[in-house]
RNA sequence: CGGGGUGUGGCGCAGUUUGGUAGCGCGCUGGGUUCGGGACUCAGAGGUCGAGAGUUCAAGUCUCUCCACCCCGACCA
């Protein structure tokens, strides 16, 4: 490819609003483009990227026995009706009619259109295990998109699907696309590693994320410093120092005239945090809920919707506080009328806790004694400095990118959908599912943001839009021109992928742009180096060229590149 | 959805406080000189100042409404 013809250009400054390193380097290069809020126009030097990350999702996909196949992104609202989701997923959806009046969706994912192909061709457990995958646009209506491709409203996901007769089998999917997995992101250059992750409120207990830790990621992980444990906040736990069980005297009211929280608390009565209970009035689907906390504790709201099996949970109003007898800025678990939760990491011993009157504390509170706790749950966030629940090593919290999850869903889908198989012993029976997505675009950003220096994106050889740049200085010279087309010309019969910069430009221009664009291997043909009768050769992420005589060069690149190329399919 | 911010040639920005008819750098076009790390020079092109309404002799600047984009949070298979 010609850099004088090439279809999109660099930019010497990053737009104003592309924040991550990542994000501006991805527009500075020219691999993508936005053409509104969450919506990229891959580049074709970004949409060559993009193609070699599937081709390496796809090989691993296929190696582990998965049939690629394609389903449309315009789906019948028919089949979402049949698990409830065509509501569920209203506000985070594209929808539109055909002139019929007919309804349907962008696809958000393909979990309900797949499960309906399973039970159109599976009939027989002969016909099991089976797995499928493609790669498909998803539509979603996200609130935020950010970061240029890290959360965008449009982009291309692999998503693969499982179909097994039993639970083992699932099992035995899961561990293939989890080992693929592995694979597959260490193949495109993306340390990234896998995290016990919630399965949402569909049942099941099997999920992992695949996180790239960076500081530009959106998700927080707890990371256990001398071990391999780490989870999401949703699911991450920690070891209790063994619980101080402390007697107290009798409960007695002092007057805290004003003082209405944890913080004002702490001054006020010169106490830490610790000392005091943090009670939320809670709204649950129909239900008000009274959850107990230490002070310095916070409450993890998907633990609690998962313990509660509710979908949002906000806060009471004044009516609910009215009702269970509570008092806003003094409410406390002591007397109150409603279902109380109280976290794993109440002690007990004496705490300080709102009266349930005005400008009224109760010190000296007793759980177990002054208010019921036989509902304890474990609904707190784990913070920096919490003890790991594997080998008591310290957690601490990291940002990360998620690029992908595996998730066994069991019969969740194939239940709604009376998908089924007919078994060995002549029942009917549901499909044991799983599904396992990999967003693309998100994964070639990631790249980018973790694989860049203060010059431009440092791109992995596997993922790398082009094999080799040539650099031609200065172009007006006839037989820098010359030599340099023949060198392109022989290296592309030999199959090497060349960016060729025939340019009239100056070298800065090209060794900077060179330096942006991030080709692993950079040859510049210029009248210095012919003096010598080499070109000079230099991998973008080493400092140091080295002069590879002429009559050589086109060999011993080639064969450089082919070493290449064999490791990034290990 | 809550909070905050920004909209001025392709990009980065100044000008808005105090209303007077739009400017700088880069980039772009043409000529000349250069040619190994974002060259020099001469001559050019390019803007309904996000949109609409209003105030005024006069609006990029003041008022109102709307829109777009970005950030933080919430949400997120």
């Amino acid at each position: 490819m010609r850099m004088s013809k090439m279809f999109g250009r660099t930019l010497r400054d990053a737009p104003a609003d592309a924040q991550t390193p990542g994000h501006q380097l991805m527009l500075r290069a020219g691999i993508a483009r936005p053409l509104a809020a969450g919506l990229y126009t891959w580049l074709p030097l970004g949409f060559r990227v993009q193609k070699k990350v599937e081709q390496i999702i796809r090989e691993e996909q296929d190696r582990i026995g998965a049939q690629e196949m394609e389903m449309p992104v315009l789906t019948p609202a028919e089949f979402w009706k049949e698990t409830g989701r065509w509501d569920a997923l209203e506000p985070i959806t594209f929808r539109t009619k055909d002139h019929n009046g007919r309804e349907y969706m962008v696809s958000y994912t393909h979990e309900e259109l797949i499960t309906h192909h399973g039970r159109e061709e599976i009939l027989s457990y002969r016909q099991l295990p089976v797995m499928v995958y493609h790669f498909q646009s998803k539509g979603r209506d996200e609130a935020r998109p950010r970061a240029g491709l890290l959360r965008v409203r449009e982009f291309v996901m692999k998503d693969a699907y499982s179909f097994d007769i039993d639970e083992a089998g699932l099992t035995t999917s899961y561990a293939a696309q989890h080992g693929a997995y592995v694979r597959t992101f260490q193949r495109m250059g993306l340390d990234a590693v896998s995290v016990e992750s919630d399965t949402g409120a569909m049942g099941g207990d099997l999920a992992h994320e695949f996180q790239v830790l960076t500081d530009v990621g959106e998700d927080t992980i707890a990371v256990c410093e001398t071990c391999d444990y780490k989870a999401n906040m949703e699911k991450a736990r920690r070891t209790m120092p063994a619980a101080a069980h402390a007697d107290a005297p009798a409960a007695t009211e002092i007057a805290t005239p004003g003082v209405t929280s944890i913080e004002a608390l702490e001054t006020f009565l010169t106490k830490p945090a610790s000392a005091f209970l943090k009670t939320l009035l809670l709204r649950a689907g129909g239900d008000v809920v009274a959850v107990v906390l230490p002070g310095d504790r916070a409450v993890n709201d998907a633990k609690l919707r998962k313990l509660l099996d509710v979908s949002q949970i906000v806060f009471a109003g004044d009516a609910d506080f009215g009702r269970v007898g509570g008092v806003a800025g003094f409410i406390g678990p002591v007397g109150l009328k409603v279902r109380v939760i109280v976290d794993t990491s109440v002690e007990r011993r004496g705490y300080v806790a709102g009266a349930n009157k005005k400008d009224t504390h109760l010190e000296n509170v007793l759980p177990g004694r002054d208010f019921p706790d036989t509902e304890r749950a474990d609904v707190h966030d784990v913070r920096t400095g919490d003890v790991c629940p594997i080998d008591g090593g310290t957690l601490a919290l990291k940002r990360g990118v998620e690029v992908g999850n595996i998730f066994a869903f069991s019969t969740y889908y194939s239940e709604k959908m009376g998908a089924t198989f007919l078994a060995e012993d002549g029942t009917r029976k549901p499909f044991v599912g799983g599904s396992y997505g990999i967003g693309v675009g998100r994964a070639v950003q990631t790249i980018i943001e973790t694989s860049h220096d203060e010059k431009g994106i440092i791109w992995p050889f596997s993922v790398a839009p082009y094999e080799v740049h040539v650099v031609g200085l200065p172009m007006n010279d006839e037989t820098v021109r010359s030599t340099a087309d023949a060198l392109v010309a022989t290296l592309e019969d030999k199959g090497v992928e060349v960016l060729f910069d025939d340019r009239d430009e100056s070298a800065g221009v090209k060794f900077a742009d060179a330096d942006l664009i991030g080709i692993p291997y950079r040859v510049t043909v210029s009248r210095r180096s012919l003096k010598e009768k080499s070109v000079e050769l230099k991998g973008r992420a080493s400092s140091e060229a080295e002069l590879v005589p002429l009559d050589l060069a086109a060999d011993r690149i080639h064969d450089i590149v082919r070493r290449a190329r064999e490791a990034a399919a290990r």
